[in-house]
DNA sequence: GAGTTTGAAACT
DNA sequence: CAGTTTCAAACTC
């Protein structure tokens, strides 16, 4: 009954060990992998906020009219069962409906192959951190995977998916005035673009805030250390991938700077692309659009690639870490597991070639879907 | 704690 | 694909 919290196999063959999370009796069904030091936080009554975000932790939502089976809900958006710190009302996010679950997870990723994917994805470190986190990272070197499209909060509150995620602003955001104090998506540009061809001229940009945001970066990753998140992998890699904001609260944003209107967007963005040919664009290319080069190995990888870490911090060579090749990552527990989707990227063309694209995400991604024991 | 604001997700 | 509605979190009081 409770299989969802279980040991699952992962296609790959490797154990992945689900914590039952006293905070999440339900465990996870999205293929999250537990951090078991985590998971055993006693913290039942953590808020979101405040927490340390386990990626797989309860996220306590109050869900009232979703039943928890949209993405609406944190819970379901995250991959976890709902428990007992939630106060959802009518919810069916639960070990006991897990086929309702599952076809619903499968309709929206139907949908939205991307659905539940990490929302961040760290740019610069393809797995040679995964686990440590590496203090270096910056939050220039992670993106929201589809960006924001804040108009109000200029991108300085929670409601900002970046912000709150602790990362920049990038192109492939549409906020307004955006002001994210972790890299507004012009600068991030401008940043990127110096950093990676020193005369990327951003358009309309402020190549005068250049230096600026560039400092401010550098302050920025001072001031928030935990920022190191964002562990790159596949963007499937949901636990890997959340972002962890131990303190976000207490994160405060450096310091203002002048807002910068929003200007070049790329309207080339394939929001939800359901082939698997976007997919791999989606993963190795698709990102390219902020950063070009560093993700690409064949970027002057003598160059010592630089990596859009604004402190100049040598953050983590690039090696294409969307495309990740299992036999380079050692067989990692975290990527394996999760990497579910892109044939391209796990490159088990036998795997996709008896589904689409997108039910080989849902199935690899979510172990419940493989079969539940 | 109640009410408001906000932007993502869902819907048309 | 764009516009609208629904939703729940973030925020304010």
């Amino acid at each position: 009954m409770l299989s969802a919290g279980e040991n699952f196999i992962h296609p790959g063959g490797e154990l992945l060990e689900l914590q039952m999370d006293d905070d999440c009796s339900a465990g996870v069904f999205l293929g999250n992998d537990h951090d078991s030091s985590q998971s055993n936080s006693p913290q039942k009554k953590r808020r979101k906020s405040d927490n340390g975000d386990d990626g797989e932790a309860c996220k306590r939502c109050s869900c009232k009219k979703s039943k928890c089976l949209k993405l609406y809900c944190e819970c379901f958006a995250a991959g976890v069962y709902c428990s007992e710190p939630c106060s959802c009302q009518g919810c069916l996010n639960k070990p006991i409906h897990e086929e309702i679950v599952l076809s619903t997870r499968k309709q929206i990723e139907f949908r939205n192959p991307l659905a539940f994917a990490p929302k961040v994805i760290r740019m610069s470190d393809a797995g040679q951190d995964i686990t440590g986190e590496d203090p270096n990272n910056t939050p220039a070197s992670a993106r929201h995977k589809r960006g924001c499209n804040c108009k109000k909060s200029s991108c300085l509150k929670k409601y900002c998916e970046c912000y709150q995620g602790g990362v920049g602003c990038s192109s492939n955001c549409r906020c307004e005035g955006c002001k994210n104090t972790f890299g507004k998506r012009d600068a991030a540009v401008s940043t990127e673009a110096e950093e990676m061809k020193q005369g990327g001229e951003e358009a309309e940009n402020c190549g005068k805030e250049k230096e600026n945001d560039l400092q401010k970066a550098n302050a920025q990753s001072e001031d928030h250390p935990f920022l190191e998140l964002v562990p790159i992998t596949p963007p499937f890699d949901v636990s890997s991938s959340l972002l962890k904001p131990p303190n976000f609260s207490s994160a405060k944003p450096p310091r203002p700077t002048k807002a910068r209107s929003n200007s070049s967007r790329s309207s080339s963005k394939a929001p939800g692309a359901v082939h698997s040919q976007k997919f791999s664009k989606i993963a190795n290319s698709g990102l390219n659009e902020e950063m070009p080069d560093i993700l690409r190995d064949d970027a002057s990888p003598g160059n010592c690639v630089k990596t859009s870490s604004p402190n100049g911090k040598r953050v983590s060579p690039p090696h294409n870490a969307l495309s990740v090749s299992p036999s380079r990552k050692g067989g990692r527990k975290l990527i394996l597991k999760s990497i579910p989707s892109f044939p391209s990227l796990i490159g088990d063309a036998s795997s996709g070639s008896s589904m689409n694209s997108s039910e080989s995400a849902f199935n690899t991604a979510s172990p419940l879907a493989l079969g539940p024991s």
